[in-house]
DNA sequence: TGTACATCAGTGAACGCGCGTTCACTGATGTAC
DNA sequence: TGTACATCAGTGAACGCGCGTTCACTGATGTAC
């Protein structure tokens, strides 16, 4: 049998996302996880370090992922052709995790995100700010991570159908035209 | 003295903004208007109702002012940079409000946002369908769309300081790259 | 002008409820002799 | 093998608290005669 842990985590993320982190009490999780809701506190010191824990764990691990393909081969454009393509591939495995991580703007989560060492994010911005000269940095990373985002919220809501990899190429094209790289 | 319903609406959406929607009780709104809470109720239903209030009226407001300019005078360059601009105008005359219309995920909002006639994110998309032939037009919608949310979302965090007004001819250069429509 | 009444924004106290969390306890499993 | 004990995931009941909301009431203002 799989780690109680683990599907705590799992089962707390999809309720998270589809509810926001305070339409879900840990009664919810705990039925959820088929438990009483006491025994959350053998696993968890309080909801709060529930919440942290998913957030910082899954943020560090986009960040990872992101920084390796930044600092991979080949030209800037083939290397944020990754990054977005990698971003679309984490979203539709595990819908959930990138909602919550992204779609979430629960007062709580701000001070955990500028904390993390790895915020992608910070990542995007900088890789843009050493490989493409074009215009203000900040912008064009808001254009390249509101661009993916959004089109996580579209689909969320139903006016992007099918999976985000779907939209990829499209997404790989538009960063393309909105840096100015050759994408390749 | 100015309207009491007025004061109401001005300081529910600076504490919404700032804290989230359940982050805020009632006791607080009242606390920040200088009347006791039950008198909230004298104006307003309930809780719910003065959130759907402050969230239709805003949201129909945004549409409004984006299908007027999109139905303006001019080529439809000329007719994006100025819905763009419109909304970094919007964002810096009343940020409170931006950010709870559109960086606000929570689950009671999707409802509203769905029914609106005037949904400013429906008003961009079909406009952009019908003026950029290029590409897919909600992927096209995602990225103006994004680039500007995201943009307001980093000078929420800090990342881009000053007004959105200040970073509005890069938004507008950009959306030019993304949708190959001269801007002038 | 004085009096009686209607109106209405506003209040203090209290309501029931669901929340996160704690507590004393159980019952199954592993281990030492 | 049998017995005594330690461990530990898990539980039912209850805690205090802040929430949205209701209720009976107040006090100032306007109006009719």
């Amino acid at each position: 049998m799989r780690d109680t842990k683990e599907i705590i985590r799992e089962k707390a993320l999809a309720l998270f996302s589809e509810r926001g982190i305070d339409g879900v009490s840990v009664r919810d999780i705990a039925a959820a996880v088929g438990m009483s809701p006491p025994n959350l506190y053998a696993h968890y010191k309080s909801k709060d370090a529930l919440v942290g824990d998913l957030f910082h764990a899954g943020y560090s691990d986009y960040g990872r992922r992101l920084a390796e393909l930044a600092a991979g081969p080949g030209t800037p454009g083939r290397r944020l052709a990754a990054m977005v393509r990698e971003i679309c591939r984490l979203h539709d495995e595990d819908t959930a995790l990138f909602q919550f991580l992204l779609l979430n703007h629960h007062p709580a989560l701000r001070g955990i995100a500028a904390d993390s060492p790895l915020n992608p994010i910070e990542i995007v911005h900088r890789f843009l700010a050493e490989n493409v000269p074009l215009g203000n940095a900040a912008v064009l990373a808001a254009a390249v991570v509101g661009a993916v985002v959004q089109s996580a919220t579209f689909h969320h809501y139903g006016r992007l159908s099918a999976s985000l990899s779907a939209s990829a190429d499209d997404l790989v094209a538009l960063c393309g035209r909105v840096t100015g790289l050759v994408m390749e």
